[in-house]
DNA sequence: TAGGCCATCTGGTCCT
DNA sequence: AGGACCAGATGGCCTA
C-alpha cells in the first residue's frame, strides 16, 4: 500500500461521501481492499495524482489494442470481444471505479436509511431506544396507509381494536409488543388468535376505542424500553388541540371531508398520508432484494 | 451458537 | 463513458 494510493482514496471518499458517522469505518474499507492487492503503485502517482493518472492512461491506450494470446490450441477460440489484458495502469484504473461506486453505493444506502428513518418517525410507534427494523417499519407503514385509507374510505371512526390489529397485521410478535406498548395495550388484548382466551376483563376492554381509553394500563405488558406514543403520534396532530384523543379527531376530519377546501387534521392526515405514501413506495421499491418480499407489489395491490 | 439484521462490496443492467 | 439502480454475497454485531 502506497502513500498516494490511501490519500487518493481519501480524496474520493470526501468527494462522494457525505458526512456519515461510519466515514472513517467506510473509508478504511476501501483502503483495506486496496492493501490487499499487490499491484504496486505506478511510480508517477506518487509524484502526482493527476500527471500520473494521465500518464496511464496514455501508457493506457497504446496497449489498448494488445489482446491476450494464450497460445493454446486446444481450447476453441472464444467468439465475442476478447478479453483486454490487464495491465496495471488498468488494473488502477479498475480499482479506482470500482472504488467510486463503492463510495456512490454507500452513499446511496444512506440516503435510502435516511429516508427510512423519515418513515420510522410517522409510522405510530417511534422509539429511539428500540428501533424497528427495515422491514418492520415498512411493514407497519404499510398498514398504517390502509388503515388510513380505510377511515378516509370509510368515513367512519374505527375502533380501536380493529385499527390496532390493523397496524399490527404481519407483524412479528417482538414489533407487535412494541406497538402495543407504545399504545399501552396489551397484545393479548387485540391479537386475533389469542382473544379467544381472553380473561373477561381483559374482553371488556377490548371495547371500541371510545369506550377504551389509550391510557389503560396492561397488567401483562413488559416494561420500557418503548417508544413513548400518544394519540397525537397516531394521527400526528398536538396532543393540546384535543381533550380525548381520537374520537374529535375523527369528528372534525369527517366533517371536513365534506369540506372542499380540506382544512384542519384531514388536510394534515392527507398530507402525512401522501408523504408515508412516498417514503414507503421509495424505500419499499430500494429494498425490495433486501427485504425478500413483495412489498410494492403488496402497496400496489392495496392501492 | 444459530438466526436476524445490517452495512458494504461487487458485477450486471439500464439509462443519459 | 459514467452514474443509478439492483440483487447476490459476505462478514460483523447482537440477542434469545
Amino acid at each position: 500500500m502506497t502513500k498516494s494510493y490511501t490519500e487518493e482514496s481519501m480524496m474520493l471518499e470526501s468527494q462522494t461521501s457525505t458526512n456519515w458517522t461510519d466515514k472513517c469505518h467506510s473509508s478504511s474499507q476501501d483502503e483495506r481492499d486496496v492493501e490487499n492487492t499487490s499491484v504496486p503503485m505506478h511510480k508517477d502517482m506518487e509524484d502526482d495524482d493527476e500527471v500520473g493518472l494521465n500518464r496511464l492512461e496514455d501508457e493506457d491506450d497504446e496497449e489498448e489494442e494488445e489482446e491476450e494470446e494464450d497460445g493454446d490450441d486446444t481450447k476453441p477460440k472464444r467468439r465475442g470481444p476478447k478479453k483486454k489484458k490487464m495491465t496495471k495502469a488498468r488494473l488502477q484504473r479498475f480499482k479506482l471505479r470500482r472504488m467510486k461506486a463503492n463510495a456512490r453505493e454507500r452513499s446511496r444506502m444512506h440516503g435510502l436509511n435516511d429516508a427510512l428513518e423519515s418513515l420510522r418517525k410517522i409510522v405510530p410507534c417511534y422509539s429511539k431506544t428500540q428501533k424497528l427494523s427495515k422491514i418492520e417499519t415498512l411493514r407497519l407503514a404499510k398498514n398504517y396507509i390502509w388503515a388510513l385509507s380505510e377511515i378516509l374510505r370509510s368515513g367512519k371512526s374505527p375502533d380501536l381494536m380493529s385499527f390496532v390489529q390493523a397496524l399490527c397485521k404481519g407483524l412479528s410478535q417482538p414489533t407487535t409488543n412494541l406497538v402495543a406498548g407504545c399504545l399501552q395495550l396489551n397484545p393479548r388484548t387485540f391479537l386475533p388468535e389469542q382473544s379467544q382466551e381472553m380473561p373477561p376483563h381483559m374482553q371488556t376492554a377490548s371495547a371500541s376505542f371510545s369506550a377504551l381509553p389509550y391510557s389503560y394500563q396492561t397488567p401483562g405488558l413488559p416494561s420500557p424500553p418503548y417508544g413513548t406514543m400518544d394519540s397525537s403520534h397516531i394521527f400526528h396532530v398536538k396532543p393540546h388541540a384535543y381533550g380525548s384523543a381520537l374520537e374529535p379527531f375523527f369528528d372534525t376530519a369527517l366533517t371536513d371531508c365534506t369540506s372542499p377546501s380540506f382544512d384542519g387534521p384531514l388536510k394534515k392526515t392527507i398530507r402525512l398520508f401522501s408523504f408515508t405514501l412516498c417514503i414507503v413506495f421509495y424505500s419499499a421499491s430500494t429494498l425490495r432484494s433486501h427485504t425478500q418480499v413483495g412489498i410494492g407489489v403488496t402497496f400496489f395491490r392495496m392501492c
